[in-house]
DNA sequence: TAATAAAGTGAATAGTGATTCACTTGTTTC
DNA sequence: GAAACAAGTGAATCACTATTCACTTTATTA
């Protein structure tokens, strides 16, 4: 009589859930946070609104792990290109930073609208706060590279926190800033990405 | 018969209006922008709700010319701290971008609120809009002075337009960033500001 | 004072989007 | 098949503000 979860009812669930945190994700990637409703996360997931809360206790907690999942993939990708300059290979604290910037930038530049929505679009607090995790997820990348190139003697001294968060402002400034289309430069990207390398490896007080 | 409006009149309408921005900047300086709700300011300006609408078409209309109000007044301040190093008395592009930073920080750091508001805070489209255009002038003022320094051979030569971005982003996140609790480092201001300039300077690559 | 018109009022309305809930459907167990 | 319960539904509701508008007050002119 009793009724008890089994395999095939979790799996369906998980599906469900699944299917609603894809197609938030889509929507968030095609028209930012903003795009991301409850009727149309739920229109494009093929359920009904009042599913969404058979999942997550709240929109905003739908929306938040969708921010989390897309931040820790970012944030992956710039850490793996830092690690990827192996000092044990001739690598420079120089090379993960350029690298770091690089991946960063030519990323923001791909997926505009998923930039604009990690970095800068209005969100709920509660997503907000992720957002804050995410930057100073980057903070921290930048902040050990930077220690790591002082530590060397590639960089100069200096408080290695401050300049990282700077670091952090820097990049989403240049590379969100432009999605504005009254600020549509017409740099192309490869220049805008040399610039940019090229003013980290400055502010870093990289001795060439 | 006829209805005519005197001075008395017109300065009664004034009146009111300014009340209206005078109340709305108040509660934007206490509270930012979200506290400056179209009911919380025409109560802080002692009249009713309706009355807003006698003076601006909507509210928008209304907190934009608050954002232009403080964001005019800072610009000149930053404007005028660069102005005020003469090159004539022997002052360099470097003295007229620390002077820059340093009274953009320091404003910053004085009024977090207000700086919030201004810098970061979701705000309606019609209120971003502004809000660009504040960006944009500190991002020119900040390209003014790099081209000088170039010329002058104090700076490297480099594409000022995305330096200037770059440093608005820097400074933005590195002032308004803290103003998050779990942001507040231990950092007393005059650290954060120096460090600030210095990273600016070398940013440009200023030639000490 | 009467006529005219603008300024001011504030309760009612409107628009937006999240959230609820009474109900239906799908699964499981006996 | 029937009992038991979770998942799914979607129209209704709620919450939050901006905005409207019929009405009142204030000022001006003749």
């Amino acid at each position: 009589m009793a009724y008890c979860e089994t395999e095939h009812t979790l799996a369906k669930k998980a599906g469900t859930r699944l299917r609603l945190l894809q197609a938030a994700r889509r929507l968030v990637q095609q028209g930012g946070f903003a795009a991301a409703s409850a009727s149309a996360v739920a229109k494009e997931a093929g359920v009904a609104a009042g599913t969404i809360y058979r999942h997550f206790p709240n929109k905003s907690e739908l929306v938040a792990e969708v921010f989390r999942y897309a931040t820790e993939r970012e944030v992956a990708v710039v850490a793996q290109a830092c690690d990827e300059q192996n000092l044990e290979q001739g690598k420079t604290a120089a090379d993960k930073l350029t690298a770091a910037v690089k991946i960063f930038a030519q990323r923001a530049l791909l997926g505009r609208t998923l930039a604009y929505g990690l970095i800068a679009e209005p969100v709920d607090p509660r997503v907000e706060q992720e957002r804050l995790r995410y930057r100073f997820a980057y903070s921290e990348i930048f902040e050990d590279v930077i220690e790591l190139g002082i530590q060397r003697g590639e960089f100069i001294e200096q408080n290695c926190q401050i300049t990282a968060a700077a670091l952090v402002g820097m990049l989403a400034e240049s590379l969100v800033g432009p999605l504005n289309p009254s600020l549509n430069k017409n740099h192309d990207n490869d220049d805008l990405i040399d610039s940019l390398t090229a003013l980290v490896l400055r502010a870093v007080g990289f001795k060439s």
